[in-house]
DNA sequence: GTGGGATTAATTGTCTGACATTTATGTAGG
DNA sequence: CCTACATAAATGTCAGACAATTAATCCCAC
């Protein structure tokens, strides 16, 4: 970051600086999204290069989800709305990446996991409707299931967290979470529960249900901190 | 991931398809870091399509920084280490077009950010080693200059927040947080921060130095809050 | 025998031209 | 008015060629 070299795009393919230059385009405002951009026969003609090489170049953006394309007569290639859904899916793309590639314990995952999510929940306290409430209430019933699997279980726990994070209300924050929950999602499919430890993360969340209701930021902050040492012990057992 | 479609997969172009077989083949573990995928040429023939097809693939896949490609002899496509820096510059980017693109306020964008800062402060305050402390007084001295242009103040003020993130010893963290911070960095310079707003940001800092060297994370979680209104009240005036 | 330069082979990067497919639009006929 | 067909524009795919890069190999002079 320091080190922001001025001009250091040389020595690259042409299908990436043609990429890079269109990128810059739409991330200075240029090009917003909706624009389409000229025809590939076009932008082969206006960069001085052939048709299969502007062809790579916008696979690298779309792969991005930087643009989407569209056969037929009013078709070509149009810049991406980057919806919260597209970046999401990046990032719990990236997230899961990263951690499985790098072998990221789970300690330390849990540990961000919710440290991250701690910070969530005097916002969700403030801003938490009822609907987030119920969503809550119906997985813990669905947690009490002593059939549910232990995977089962996982995405029931991750399903109570969402709500929780979207309780906030703040959808960048909704956006970040759900993504560092989901990237982390593999890891914590390799825990196995013990029912005595899948009670205890059940009455922890009955309590976080009852301290969101009323509106108790600083309790919800305490049975987080129950909730990750629950979690970790269960990882170490 | 509740409706994970199990065969979804047709209506797309080859070139996607095959991208998306390869991208699997990485996730599952069959390709692992390091490994060279088949020339272009015997994926052409493995997959029945053409070689253009098939480098269009690599190329989305490159632009995810999946593989990475050599020329010459012994050259062919790599799998990539998915490196936290390359993560990192995923998840910046793709934050930024986020917030930019979506017209975020920065209301909305300050909240996420100060409320994932402050699930980090306790274990910032566990962890931190000196150098963290030294490098964040080096960003208040710089702050301190009456000169420095609001960009320039903008950007000591998240170097000095990277170094309170990175004492909390958790890679993951340092890496979801970084990239949220950064993301948010263009709307942050669109602040201006008249003297005594500067005054007021620099008194907090240096009160969280005292309290990250104290190690009293209750403390800094307090002052994360003041520091949050006071952000809020610049950006509102 | 050894060092160094030329050769060679493998691979990605690029170009050209063609054809297939999709999709909106215009047009003629009922 | 509505349908059917032709048309045009654009992306998707293919085949083959050549350029550029790089490591390994060969060969020859010393």
């Amino acid at each position: 970051m320091s080190d922001n070299l001025p001009k250091p795009e040389k020595q690259k393919d042409l299908s990436a600086a043609i990429a890079e230059r269109i990128r810059q385009d739409i991330l200075s405002g240029a090009l917003v999204a909706g624009d389409r951009l000229p025809s590939e026969s076009e932008l082969s003609e206006a960069h001085g290069v052939s048709r299969a090489t502007v062809r790579e170049a916008l696979k690298r953006l779309a792969a991005q989800s930087l643009i989407r394309t569209k056969r037929g007569a009013t078709g070509g290639a149009f810049v991406n709305q980057q919806s919260f859904e597209d970046a999401y899916a990046q990032m719990a793309s990236s997230a899961t990446l990263l951690i499985t590639l790098n072998n990221v314990d789970i300690t330390t995952a849990c540990e961000a996991r919710f440290a991250l999510e701690r910070g969530c929940v005097r916002l969700a306290a403030k801003h938490r409707r009822d609907h987030h409430l119920d969503k809550m209430r119906a997985e813990i019933a669905r947690q009490k299931d002593p059939e549910l699997s232990d995977e089962a279980f996982c995405a029931s726990d991750v399903a109570f967290h969402r709500a929780l994070v979207d309780a906030a209300g703040n959808p960048v924050l909704s956006w970040q979470l759900a993504a560092a929950v989901e990237g982390i999602e593999p890891l914590m499919n390799m825990l196995t529960y013990r029912q005595r430890d899948r009670d205890a993360v059940i009455s922890l969340h009955e309590a976080m249900v009852e301290a969101l209701e009323a509106r108790v930021g600083a309790r919800l902050e305490i049975l987080m901190d129950y909730l990750r040492d629950q979690t970790l012990r269960t990882a170490l057992d």
